[in-house]
RNA sequence: GCGCCCGUAGCUCAGUGGAUAGAGCAACCGCCUUCUAAGCGGUAGGUCAAAUGUUCGAAUCAUUUCGGGCGCGCCA
């Protein structure tokens, strides 16, 4: 939290605790206590309902509250003046001064020092982790974006953060992959085989099995059968993780590590966590409750169970398979795990919203491990529906008809996929009408964004071809030849490390590009006041002073641009 | 049936205890002899799904109802 803010809500809990002390006031809840960036800056820079908490608590009426308040602010420094509304909140207005020395902060890059919330704290961020049976899809690229941008504002709000993608290469889906792609390449040499309903029968297996024709002709026609699975399904793998990382590439996203479940299976890790769990009494062999929805196939039947009701679950949850093998979960709980052994002060993982109902589960094997139910945190997001010729498409696997990250980026870029991707709340079932970004840039304000820094950067190069010196600005009295207008958007530059702390907080990247669009809002209307009359434009070569502490505050807008920029990773072009 | 998410302008979405509920797109009217018009200014558009409650104050919290989405076996 950025240091001036602290001090008034240290301000205001000191005042309470002497309005408690004194028996003006009965207690009150601190924490209810907020400072607030104004949403409306005519009556103010910052806000408190501080007068709204207590209303109810006076005990002594005669003293005068508000008397007092206004002798004690005038301790602090950076502060004005203040108004009380009608309705009870306390409004600040910020010293002038005070407002140029943190745009100065700003300019000069020394914000980051009021955001160390991190503190240094090794954080795993988990997400994407797609079955390597097929190419990223639209739904997935959702996830990567978002867990992609929270990593890098936990990175620049202190935290040592570790991206990594769990890949679920062990279980029979990956069987049915590979008798796939083993189809494929049968149906190559002739072969009338067809694929079964619940095989991939998607384009890219094709392409797979074409590559091991050419590559081994026909070897495999009548090899061993064992030796056959083996490779093909290394060769699926193989294959398909090298497109997903490929097209992760494309829209700029980088693992740290790539951990296998086949792994996870290899090592002694479930054991080790099954005996964790067994001296907690959290593992017994019974029966499953029959289960709703579609149970035509249910039978009772005796395994093994994890009894997470006894934690965060609702029921118990199966580990072992009845023909022997480890359940998805199980291996997934060892994989957690293993996370917890290498020594990261916090996780945090990624799901889509098709796998909310698996949550309790996975909070309960934390809290087994750790005993602690903060240490991990699980976001999801919702679906992104995609839309052509204004009608939602239903992607399946099964019917092939999924379109890809790869089709998405050949067709708008990466830049318009990031942006829109961040920009809903990941909460929020999104609606992609492809055929609108395509056409029209106008629908992704990514490019209203960017556009304002390549004008900004016009400026500043323009600035730099007459060889303006900024090194005089704060030898500068810059009330004088600062617009209303412009203090307006140099107050909102000086709430951005504010706002970076909030997003990293709360988990939540889109704040940023609110932000952003506001901030670039307010740019682009001061330019065009500068096309109407020609005073308010920002370089005027006879008045070099009001030049430089315009210039001054481009820059620093400038900066934070690109800072915001490179945290959701898109560019920053200086020409458009 | 149960769990989670959502319902805000014609469309896509912000706002999630605070002041007169916002933006973009679409519509309409204006602004390029100009530091970049991928821009700006203006007009129009709202029962914040509904009801009740909590509160000094509710789009925001609680309860209920309606509507939509995603889940709910030893799949992954």
């Amino acid at each position: 939290m950025d240091n001036y803010i602290k001090n008034l809500l240290d301000f205001f809990y000191d005042f309470s605790s002497f309005l408690e002390n004194e028996n003006y006031i009965s207690a009150i809840d601190k924490n209810q206590i907020s400072i607030d960036y104004s949403s409306n800056n005519k009556q103010g820079d910052l806000a408190t309902n501080f007068l709204l908490i207590i209303k109810r608590k006076i005990i002594k009426k005669n003293f005068d509250i508000e008397k007092e308040l206004n002798k004690r602010i005038k301790s602090i420094e950076f502060i004005d003046r203040i108004l009380i509304s009608k309705n009870g909140f306390i409004n600040f207005f910020l010293k002038n001064d005070f407002v140029f020395k943190k745009l100065n902060e700003i300019y000069n890059k020394d914000f980051l020092k009021y955001i160390n919330y991190g503190d240094g704290k090794k954080i795993n961020v988990e997400f994407v982790s797609a079955n390597p049976t097929g190419p990223l899809h639209i739904a997935h690229i959702r996830g990567a974006v978002f867990g992609d941008v929270l990593s890098s504002l936990y990175s620049k709000t202190g935290y040592n953060v570790f991206r990594e993608y769990y890949v679920n290469d062990s279980g029979s889906q990956i069987d049915k992959l590979s008798n796939s792609l083993f189809k494929r390449y049968l149906q190559l040499f002739g072969e009338k085989i067809e694929l079964t309903e619940d095989e991939y029968p998607g384009q890219y297996l094709i392409d797979i099995a074409k590559k091991i024709k050419n590559q081994d002709h026909d070897k495999w026609l009548n090899s061993k059968e064992e030796e056959t699975i083996k490779y093909f399904k290394n060769f699926a793998l193989e294959n398909i993780i090298l497109e997903i990382k490929s097209d992760l590439e494309k829209i700029n996203i980088k693992f740290d590590k790539f951990t296998y479940e086949s792994d996870i299976e290899k090592s002694n890790i479930i054991d080790e966590l099954f005996k964790i769990l067994d001296k907690k009494d959290l593992l017994y062999n019974g029966v499953l409750e029959k289960p709703k929805g579609d149970d035509s196939d249910w039978e009772p039947r005796e395994q093994l169970l994890f009894k997470s009701s006894n934690l965060l679950d609702n029921e118990d949850r199966a580990l072992k398979k009845l023909n022997g093998e480890w359940t998805y979960f199980a291996n997934d709980a060892a994989y957690h795990f293993d996370k917890c052994k290498r020594s990261f002060d916090r996780l945090v993982n990624i799901w889509g919203s098709d796998h909310i109902g698996y949550i309790p589960r996975m909070y309960s094997i934390i809290k087994a491990i750790k005993n602690d139910e903060t240490y991990l945190k699980i976001l999801t997001c919702q679906i992104v529906s995609l839309i052509q010729n204004k009608q939602k498409i239903k992607m399946s696997k099964r019917l092939g008809n999924f379109v890809t990250l790869a089709d998405v980026y050949s067709k708008v870029g990466k830049d318009p996929i990031r942006y829109y991707m961040i920009s809903t709340k990941n909460e929020t079932a999104i609606d992609f009408d492809l055929d609108a970004v395509i056409e029209k840039n106008k629908e992704n304000k990514v490019f209203y964004c960017q556009y304002a820094y390549a004008r900004a950067s016009s400026i500043i190069n323009k600035a730099n071809e007459l060889n303006i010196n900024f090194d005089d600005y704060n030898n500068y009295n810059n009330k004088e030849i600062i617009s209303d207008e412009e203090m307006k958007i140099i107050k909102k530059l000086i709430s951005y490390p504010y706002l970076l702390y909030q997003s990293s907080y709360y988990n939540e990247p889109h704040r940023l590009t609110n932000y952003l669009e506001e901030v670039c809002s307010d740019f682009h209307s001061i330019w065009n006041k500068g096309k109407d009359n020609e005073s308010l434009r920002f370089i005027d070569e006879k008045n070099i002073k009001k030049t430089i502490s315009k210039i001054f505050w481009i820059e620093s807008f400038r900066i934070v641009l690109k800072d915001i920029f490179l945290i959701i990773g898109i560019n920053a072009p200086e020409k458009m």
